[in-house]
DNA sequence: TATGAATGAGAGTTCATTCAT
DNA sequence: CATGAATGAACTCTCATTCAT
């Protein structure tokens, strides 16, 4: 049975703590004190945990979208011609959108998801992307020992590493993946 | 005037809290609540205070030894007559130790040091790997758009990305170092 | 906007939390600590603190019964045509409210009172004091060199010396009171 | 057995002690935390504990020299030949004193005194003083309903508002012990 | 369903007092 | 005797989570 559409001012509420939690996340907090991301989005704190019972639904929640586009970009790499090319689509995408969304790193490489979308999600995203690795290692312009889950952790230690910095972490993530990329050439 | 020695009885209660602290550390937790330490090392939380007044200087203390390590290391790295090697040795211990000390990095990266003489081998590493970078950058082994604060962050963010993997980190670390030297190469 | 009616269990407990603290005061303890007051009241430490952030914001709502009450009765000093009786009448309604409230000269002779509440009745209380004493001494019933703050002083002075004797200090302070007035005359 | 002589280094260090508490009193502060003197005498909080087991008898030992010389003013107020005028320079001596010394009117008022020393000075301070209100009660100058227990507390009171007001107090406290005399006439 | 009050565990911190050195 | 390290109770304050309204 398909999840009983929320009434509309249950979906409102959802949607504004989600929104709440995002502005959080992307401005770098991924604490999310459900308390206080109720106080933000205007709502009581029962209500954040009526929709979001753990920190870890809110936040595969919020991930949601970066999610989806990543797993676009995935397959958009493993319908490129170029092997080399659609890994290092791959490799940039996964940087770009793991630096604009803290706590990513944590859904893709963390405990098994709460939410089956997003358990589908991930594991698709990690099919295709050792499919896009295996084609440009056969390929010969990766090397033959890291796997896709090495490629994975790598991008957010990239990732880690840039926002480490203080200020603005996009171009030293920039920096990081391409040498990140170059090291990974064989 | 030399740091009073400390009576038996103190510096083996501090050893016992720097032990306490150390085994988190180790175990991956650097939240060091200092309530805790003080009951895993089966002392009172004063005694915690009068040693380590923050949490800040407790860990500095814990980082104290590898950072006197890879002090040495760095050293030794800018004593190399190879410039390529030293630049490998330096950035192959970095990973070692931080790979072994969570919280390591916070102490490099963070805000300035508590205790004077963290600030001075920090200050001193910094100065050291700096010139190690130089004389690697000169020589044409490394890429010239790389700092040394770039470096030290991609230390950490390997370090970070090892210890995603659950189990043992070690493997994984220096599997990633070596393609942090190959991604570094012009 | 009014100040939001509070939901029933709300204000039963910030009143078992009130009537915990008053008993305090009235056994002569004015220190308040929150967690024991909570205890008291059968109440979680939270819940003292939402509704009474601070000790100042308890011992301002503690003592805001007899404050009204003091207020009360200098403007009916004020409006007695006789201006030593006003007076008096002041003064003796001013130890009696002093006597059955310790931490009441706190709140009357201290910094700022944080709730503004507070603070107005206060000022109006000068003010309003400050008119009686003019008026006696206008009629020359008092000494011209003593200020309200004097008087304000004294009374709290007298409430003091009348709590040192142990037992049961009402008698005492009211001698001490009579005397007081007396002292007061040219 | 008369107490033993302390050793130099003993009595040297009592008397360091001894300074600090009583610059504490004198700067108006009579809580005399014990950690706190000790590191202001330059002396650790042992030596302080073997010389005053309690703050107690600590605070006897700083106000002995103020209660001697109240006791010396009791007896010039004893043999003046003029009843109303001994009163007088008692009360005024005692408001002198109490002004002075924060925690003064807790060694006269307070329990019983810990040393022996102190607990006869007292005694024979109250039965002078009673001696002196007698005298004076018999020549008609001071009402009859006054103990000099109520004296006692009156002056304390005296000290208490006083120090109210925030910076000096001493000339607030001449006006007070004037208004207090005038009120004690019958 | 939504609300937000209540809860209570737990972190941080201070300080009087004891006791090993 | 002197020292000051150690102790631990007491207190303040915060926050995730539950539950009455």
């Amino acid at each position: 049975m398909p999840p009983a559409p929320l009434r509309a001012d249950a979906a409102r509420n959802r949607e504004r703590v989600l929104a709440a939690a995002r502005a959080a996340v992307i401005a770098g907090d991924a604490s999310l004190p459900l308390n206080e991301i109720a106080r933000r989005a205007g709502v009581g704190v029962g209500t954040v945990y009526r929709h979001f019972p753990t920190r870890q639904a809110l936040l595969e929640a919020v991930t949601d979208e970066p999610l989806a586009l990543l797993l676009a970009e995935v397959r958009a790499a493993a319908a490129d011609p170029d092997p080399g090319g659609g890994f290092a689509r791959l490799v940039r995408a996964a940087g770009r959108i793991e630096i604009d969304n803290v706590g990513f790193a944590e859904v893709l490489t963390g405990d098994d998801p709460a939410a089956a979308a997003t358990a589908a999600k991930r594991a698709e995203l990690i099919a295709v992307a050792e499919r896009v690795l295996e084609r440009a290692r056969a390929a010969g312009v990766v090397r033959a020992d890291v796997t896709a889950g090495d490629v994975q952790r790598l991008v957010c230690g990239i990732g880690h590493a840039a926002r480490l910095g203080g200020a603005d972490p996009h171009e030293r993530a920039e920096l990081y993946t391409e040498l990140l990329l170059a090291g990974l050439r064989p």
